[in-house]
RNA sequence: UGAGUCGGCCAGGCAAUCGCUGCUUCGUAAGAAGGAGAGGAAAGUCCGGGCUCCACAGGGCAGGGUGCCAGAUAACGUCUGGGCGGCGAAAGCCGACGGAAAGUGCAGCAGAAAGGAAACCGCCGUCCGCAAGGGCGGUAAGGGUGAAAAGGUGCGGUAAGAGCGCACCGCAGUCCUGGUAACAGGGCUGGCGAUGGUAAACCCCACCCGGAGCAAGGCCAAAUAGGGUCCCAUUAGGCGUGGCCCGCGCUGGGACCGGGUAGGCUGCUUGACCUUGAGGGUGACCUCAAGGCUAGACGAAUGAUUGCCCAAGACAGAACCCGGCUUACCGGCCGGCUCACACU
RNA sequence: UGGGCCGUCGCCAAGUGGUAAGGCAACGGGUUUUGAUCCCGUCAUUCGCAGGUUCGAAUCCUGCCGGCCCAG
């Protein structure tokens, strides 16, 4: 398998999946197009998971654009981030924004989702030692 | 050339890099290579069919659909050809286009009267009266109301009128001719107080329709889940707690058998298929021959970035498969026909 | 994928062939010293949209648009 793949093993597969990450939300990002939820992975891997309603992105052409750019983006950066799944909650008005600035917006949205998930964790031994 | 009209087609292209999903080949494997990878509407789910399971002797009722005729088709509410009606100068376009002498119902307001009826203003005759007017009778041409008032126009006729008579048109009946038929053309007869409208009102007539859907259906099949049969234990033993005993809590062990949840596999793409040629048919379409294989995913693949070119890229994403209909859509190309103008 | 329901004033709604009830809200006026209450008045010509049937359509028919619910 090549560094930069996204084969299956990389995604949210299963509705047993997106459970643990909603019932444990251990980090969050947001903007107002978009919405991130993440937690640590089972598997020891970063995996991506979508969920984008009808009702805020009409058209499947619409909702298959943006699951493409943000696989892209995840699968670029997929060396960086730590093992966590996230989920990908669309907003509405997240079809109105260019192939351009959903590259960036993920891109920034990924770091900072990863950022705050690794200083939760520190915070959590912390405790956890204390 | 312009205007109109009808039909068909296209739906950015190329290159590089990094990716995604099947398939084939190679490889023990990891993987590598090759080749393929959304639409004209994939959409809405409005019809029709295949396929699968369930139900079913046959027939009928109920309910629903279709509705000029003939054909095409697996079938259709689709398509083709024809008829009739309407629009248009024409090409052409549009039409739920069966039945109102089988029955029931409905028609506000206006109007005399809204259906087996009737006479408000009138017109005419006659009687009474000096007159104004009134009584009785005839009439339905004119006025008025209405969406609609029981043939239309003209001439004759009459007291005034009226299919009362005649001509033409319409209507009804009947016969003949053409046509598979819808229907068209013609002759004769009736004199038209017969038979008004509405069936997307109930209804009648003809024809059609069993129900559910690929999350259909089939196969495999975890678990401290749970059923059955047999064998072995029988108040012992086992398991948990604990270092051990007591105590406390829970009840068997093994084999086999089907059912089946999570989950997985299958159904899943070779088909009313496509291309070319020949033949039949006015046409929809059909027949034959040769060649071809053209998505098959399952949180769901066909993308991203960069560069170049141009006519500057719309609507939009397969989910079992087909035939239609409807709706969305930047722009471009080709052809048929009609009309107008100009030239030869 | 299949099935069902609903769109009528700003909100809740009745009306199912004869010209759109009612309530709340809003606005104007009256009563009151003022306010609340109460009383009177005003408020729908795109009845989701477009066609059709009919003399006449919110109502009947056809096609669209939007919203909601259910099954697995």
């Amino acid at each position: 398998m090549s560094a930069n793949g996204h084969p299956r093993t990389h995604r949210l597969l299963t509705a047993g999946d997106f459970r643990s990450v909603f019932d444990q939300v251990e980090a969050k990002a947001a903007f107002p197009q978009c919405l991130l939820l993440a937690r640590r992975s089972q598997t020891g891997q970063a995996r991506l998971g979508f969920i984008i309603s009808k009702k805020n992105v009409r058209t499947a052409v619409g909702r298959n654009r943006i699951k493409r750019i943000a696989r892209e983006v995840f699968r670029l950066n997929y060396d960086t981030l730590p093992p966590i799944d996230i989920i990908l909650l669309g907003r509405k008005g997240l079809d109105g924004l260019s192939n351009e600035e959903l590259h960036k917006t993920f891109a920034k949205q990924f770091r900072k989702v990863s950022r705050r998930w690794l200083k939760e964790q520190e915070g959590s031994v912390e405790k956890s030692e204390s």
